[in-house]
DNA sequence: AACAGAAGGAGAGCAGTGCTCTCGAAAACT
DNA sequence: AGTTTTCGAGAGCACTGCTCTCCTTCTGTT
């Protein structure tokens, strides 16, 4: 089983290969049911019969229903993930920090709203009695690290603000720190962090139906909200 | 009980009265279970066993699971809607209004963290195959109205900003206007919204789990962040 | 006070779930 | 070729939401 000896990646024998194939196949199948039921409902045995074998079967891929769910957290991430990264390298002024922002707002809003019960499994209360492995973490922070990367930009480019922020503050921010660079000032990774707040904040009160009677276009209130909660909003107003 | 006056409301039969006291038991036993076991692990069985009673008897009183989720989705409203009510009634300078709207953010998130799996009930991803019906939708505004009276005294107290938005947003965003009140212009409405967007998202973000590498100590963090999100920081910054 | 009818409890039962076992067959390794 | 691992299928357990029937108890009316 270690993987440090098998230097092929590509699985040589049959057996490995229907595997892997099998493997892709329950997951695209739970994928395919997300679109329509939800992560709470989602049925390991409903998978199987999709698929046209038994619900034990399942179990030689999936050791339990999380194992399945923490596949799909990962294939969700890297979805959204690739689809941000893909969207802000093709901005081709990467000094036009507003629109790069505004670029994975709407990214992350568009894939969220085309596929609801996956933001809701990303995004959403999670299952009870589970917490994310380890494998998960790694997927989840490619969205936000096109966000850190935008943050280092605009540092780089702009006049590096004193932190302003208490020490306390300072202190229990170093894990951002760390993940996006030192040479972004605290106020400035607080206000990514604001920013990022108000963005899931935005989608998940639209998807959840909390807006219902309260905005009618939300496209355009979107479009709006994402302008208001530019992390770079002060400094482009400052200028 | 206050309830014995002879108010039509009162039920005076003993059957009555044993009919509110049950109903009262179940959604009581069915919250004890929120603190535990999160909304989608709800069970109608274990409600009945806690009571003593079998599980059909309970659907005398909820016809299925989701009028019961409803109902605790009232209780929950209701309880996080009073405690925000009460302490934005104890600001005792009505015109510091970014006081108010710290209050507000506190007892929101205060609320959040001693019980998240209600939280997580109101502000999560929503049971699939369920809208909630109007009776949910007056207690669900109760917090949000604090918020939409806390706008309609900033609009009182400093200058009203010209509408900055497009027409499409005006349009758009009617509805808040309704329950704000007319006097609240766009550009202050659209600010309350990206404010309570933010604080939404940020109560998420801490409680669904995407802090856990990066935030050491939240209640700085979150602090310092509620300061950041405030509706009133471009006004009071522009004093 | 007597009685028809409504209300509500208990239990059995149905269809569905996650998951665990055993068993036999097929593939892989030696 | 023989041995060991791998994997599919099926039965089964404990649990769920929900329905149906049966029967007791309470209620409003005569």
């Amino acid at each position: 089983m270690d993987l440090d000896t098998d230097h092929r990646r590509a699985p040589r024998t049959a057996r490995a290969m229907a595997r892997a194939e099998l493997t892709r196949d329950i997951v695209d199948s739970a994928r395919k049911q997300l679109g329509v039921v939800g992560p709470a409902q989602l049925s390991v045995r409903a998978v199987a019969r999709d698929l046209g074998m038994a619900s034990s079967a399942v179990y030689r891929y999936f050791p339990s229903r999380d194992h399945l769910l923490t596949a799909l957290l990962e294939s969700g991430y890297n979805e959204l993930g690739s689809v941000v990264e893909e969207a802000d390298s093709a901005v081709v002024d990467r000094n036009d920090h507003l629109l790069r922002w505004l670029t994975l707002g709407r990214c992350v809003r568009g894939w969220a709203v085309a596929h609801p019960y996956d933001y809701a499994l990303l995004f959403g209360s999670p299952v009870p009695g589970y917490d994310a492995p380890q494998s998960t973490i790694q997927p989840a922070t490619r969205v936000t690290g096109v966000l850190a990367v935008l943050l280092r930009d605009i540092a780089a480019a702009g006049p590096v603000q004193q932190p302003v922020v208490p020490a306390a503050v300072h202190r229990s921010i170093t894990g951002m720190h760390e993940f996006i660079g030192t040479e972004v000032d605290d106020g400035l990774v607080m206000a990514g962090a604001a920013a990022w707040s108000g963005l899931i904040g935005a989608i998940s009160l639209e998807l959840f139906g909390h807006l219902v009677n309260a905005v009618s276009d939300h496209d355009a209130y979107f479009e709006e909200l994402l302008h208001l909660l530019a992390p770079t909003s002060d400094r482009l107003a400052a200028h």
